[in-house]
RNA sequence: GUGGGCGUAGCUCAGCUGGUAGAGCUCCUGGUUGUGGUCCAGGUGGUCGCGGGUUCGAGUCCCGUCGCUCACCCCA
């Protein structure tokens, strides 16, 4: 027998029931972000290499070991997306959107596919909802964006929801910052933890995470990066604040909130579920200055977000799947003269937009009446050879209609009941 | 890449100390409700993940392998 095929690891099926509930995220966030003046777009599903090479970063986890890359016909390398941000900023830049009214606002819903071991909430196919406002330094850009995406998750009831704000300052706060850090890492080696001192080089900020008794006393004492930014950072930061306590967000400041992109810059912010597994990031986002002009674009600043609509859908709970509604069940109680006198019934039913289902699994009369209660059928026409009836199968109540009236009956019956 | 857990019908699972596969649900058919939603009966459906090994005999023991899953890491 022939080995049977499975979708790819980190790859799932969306099945009908769940694809209804996909729709509704994809609803909430038309209702969202289109109240609020952000219109939709769509980027292809492969960009140049380089694109996410200079806007990501080239020593991100995402491009050195993350991303799906390959040469195509033509000798170009290309990469599937593994994020939504830099393709927006290119786009922004290839068509000139620097000349439209500024902020440009933009969202998306997309997938994106990064090469990772899969876990719960984790894909290597995985679709996201984002926001991009480009143009704009305001901080009341910032403000908003993350209301917006609190707003979304509030919308789709999206459980334990926590809000954690930092500011990152310039790249050459980080920089220094980042330096100083080690430094202090460094000085106090012997005193952490294993995993923490193997990390120093690589990722230095994690220390604050750790649970280790005396590598938390070692952070006690270290600098923190609120302290490097400079002043109009420092005052940005304010100012997005004050407008997040104006708006009554329920949110905390972490200084230590790092986010895994190069290009973000001043605020950041991630919203975690209590809902979820180890994976607990919902969305997430920040401002990013320099990336349109990183792409060969004018010097623009942005601000965004992506939520996992995976996530979102985990931690929203199970919301319950709405089976499309059946207007007509067209059974058939007969031989050929009834098939094609019901095929026939079916269609006209649908030209007059009555959500119609035809008999198409040869199944006895006892069978078909039992689908017609299956789909929730509202009436079935029962068409025999010589003759047919009109079955209402909320009452049961049943009688001969011509196959040629069935169809102003049922709406007639429809109307009636104000429906 | 590294660990832990798990892999028996479409789904949820039983299969005790090894003896040639079962249940419930689903689906189909028939009976009973005037032809559906109740009840009854029957039926379809299984390479027991895969490959070796031990044994007279393995779903059940051993080894390997693949897959799923959770966690580390990282992130949405």
């Amino acid at each position: 027998m022939i080995e049977r095929l499975q979708a790819p690891r980190g790859t799932f099926d969306v099945l009908p029931d769940d694809s209804e509930r996909r729709a509704a995220v994809e609803a909430a966030a038309r209702q969202v972000l289109g109240a609020a003046g952000y219109r939709r777009i769509e980027t292809p599903a492969f960009e140049a290499t380089e694109l996410f090479a200079r806007g990501v970063g080239e020593s991100t986890d995402i491009v050195q070991k993350e991303m799906y890359t390959f040469e195509d016909g033509g000798g170009r390398s290309l990469t599937l997306r593994p994020e939504g941000t830099a393709p927006i900023c290119r786009a922004y830049a290839e068509h000139g959107m620097h000349k439209l009214a500024q902020p440009v606002k933009l969202w998306y819903l997309s997938s994106f596919f990064r090469f990772e071991r899969a876990q719960a909430g984790r894909y290597r196919q995985f679709w996201q909802v984002g926001a991009e406002a480009l143009g704009s330094d305001d901080p009341a850009v910032d403000a908003e964006s993350i209301l917006l995406a609190v707003a979304l998750l509030d919308e789709l009831e999206v459980q334990q929801v926590r809000v954690r704000v930092s500011s990152l300052g310039s790249l050459a706060a980080r920089r220094d910052y980042r330096e100083r850090l080690q430094e202090h890492l460094r000085a106090h080696a012997d005193q952490l933890s294993a995993e923490v001192r193997a990390r120093i080089d690589l990722n230095p900020l994690r220390a604050f995470d750790s649970d280790h008794p005396d590598t938390r006393e070692v952070m006690r004492e270290a600098p923190r990066l609120l302290d490097f930014l400079s002043a109009q950072d420092a005052e940005h930061f304010a100012a997005v604040r004050a407008l997040l306590d104006a708006a009554d967000l329920d949110y905390e400041v972490d200084p230590t909130l790092v986010r895994g992109l190069d290009y973000y810059t001043r605020t950041v912010f991630e919203i975690e579920s209590g809902a979820l597994g180890a994976q607990s990031a919902v969305g997430g986002g920040g401002r990013y200055d320099g990336l349109v002009e990183q792409v060969g674009g004018p010097p623009t600043p942005g601000m965004g977000w992506a939520a996992g609509v995976e996530r979102m859908l985990l931690a929203a709970g199970e919301g319950r799947a709405v089976a499309p509604e059946v207007d007509l069940y067209v059974a058939v109680d007969g031989g050929q003269p009834a098939r094609q006198a019901a095929f026939a019934l079916a269609a006209e039913a649908r030209r007059a937009r009555l959500h119609a289902q035809l008999e198409l699994g040869g199944r006895s009369l006892k069978g078909q009446l039992k689908q017609a209660g299956r789909v929730s059928a509202r009436y079935v026409a029962i068409v025999g050879d010589t003759g047919s009836a009109l079955r209402d199968m909320d009452s049961g109540d049943q009688e001969d209609v011509q196959v040629s009236g069935v169809v102003a009956r049922v709406l007639r019956e429809l109307r009636g009941l104000g429906a």
